[in-house]
DNA sequence: CCGTATGATTTGTCTAGTTGTATAGTATAT
DNA sequence: ATATACTATACAACTAGACAAATCATACGG
């Protein structure tokens, strides 16, 4: 009877340890030659332990930057009425956003559609990442109509919360009107954004959000990290 | 009268000439392919005459690496202020020390509770193997407050010395507590740490040093290589 | 201040050599 | 006949070294 493999055994010490939290989810594990070096085996050897962690879904490699202990994929409530930072504390994390793009540009026919504006009319585009604790779970694309809201823009200076700038518009309540969502696989542009790898799988969610007076007021699309993320519906409360 | 068998008489060969220092304690024999062909017989054979070698103790084969030659055990003193290098000097070696893991985590609950810090506190790790003439003799696991030594990793850079680490952090003086020895089989990775055969026997002492005031400062514990070492238990002195 | 270039670091992949293990077959002594 | 010793072959596990590809940090020039 063969004996336990080495590089059997040094994933289960390294799947014991990030069960104990020595090393924290989406932190990086040492490099793999300070590793192969602290258990004393050819980098190979440590390779494969780290392939087996991989496989599991414990740990995801990235080439150049290093080993990175997997998130565990967190649950994503989908409601009428909740927003990310809600969603992201109640897992326990700290919510942050990335703004990459703000800027103002004639509406494209389906988002003149959908905003009820005339085709060409002036709309805010709001970009950005949204992350829990440093690690990208979303990519997002934000469309207002800008003669509702003139200086949402300017309240989007400084600070990150796209509810927060709504408010200081004069908006003081939003809920979501519908939601249509379509799995698919990340290009390279959004990939870097969400810092996955090229091809994994993304759930695209395109959201309308109505005021409350029942006019549309957003059209947002979002990409959540496939891997990072499980979304759950929820049933309407009216 | 049965002759003596082929691999018998490869042993004994091979056995004179260690004894008679043509290979010295530490090297490497010849790979079995060129031994088996020095001797006109087949690998596994060879491998016969070998494997009674290693069961004799007077060779110890890594797979992947070669077949080297052993070296025989010491006597460790086990004190309240003793420490390694002034154990292994006495007995005539050259001490050293391979640090293979420098790290901060969070404490977990045992190691908590004997520091008496609070679950979730951050402690630095110092994992390592002592050696005396370069055969590794002890496998240890260091564990000490974060907060009470904060530049201990630091001073660890470039050195590989405890003790002088914790005197640069200020520490003047440590003694050990309490002792607790357990016998264990070795797992692979620690096998390889001390360069034996998995499932030998291994001494774990689990230590609690405290400093002049009496409050713990190090959670160590230390595996010895169970054929390597004697483990001397003197009494205490006040 | 920003983009670029560059060098170092880190993971991915490949080739080759060494010991460990398993299976099957052959010769020989009892 | 039947163990026992040895041969033959194949594959698995691990080591060793080299190079490629991606990334990151830093310095430099506009």
């Amino acid at each position: 009877m063969p004996r336990e493999a080495l590089w059997s055994a040094i994933a289960a010490t390294l799947r014991a340890e990030i069960a104990e939290g020595a090393y924290a989810p989406g932190a990086r594990l040492p490099t793999e030659a300070e590793l192969s070096a602290r258990f004393g085996v050819n980098r190979h050897t440590l390779r494969r332990a780290l392939s087996d962690l991989a496989n599991a879904g414990l740990v995801v490699s990235r080439r150049g930057s290093g080993v990175f202990v997997a998130t565990r994929p967190t649950d994503y409530q989908l409601g009428r009425r909740v927003r990310f930072h809600q969603n992201v504390t109640a897992s326990g994390r700290t919510p942050s956003r990335r703004i990459s793009r703000l800027e103002t540009r004639p509406a494209r026919p389906e988002e003149a559609e959908v905003l009820d504006l005339q085709e060409g009319a002036a709309v805010h585009v709001i970009e950005g990442v949204s992350l829990a604790d440093g690690l990208p779970l979303a990519a997002f694309q934000s469309v207002f109509p800008a003669d509702r809201f003139p200086g949402l823009l300017a309240a989007m200076e400084g600070q990150s919360s796209v509810t927060a700038a709504l408010t200081a518009c004069g908006l003081t309540d939003y809920t979501r009107k519908e939601t249509r969502l379509k799995a698919k696989l990340a290009d390279p542009v959004l990939a870097l954004a969400l810092q996955v790898q090229p091809g994994t799988p993304v759930l695209r969610s395109v959201a309308v959000n109505v005021d409350a007076a029942g006019s549309a007021i957003e059209y947002g699309t979002t990409w959540f990290a496939g891997d990072r993320v499980t979304l759950m519906v929820s049933p309407d409360q009216p």
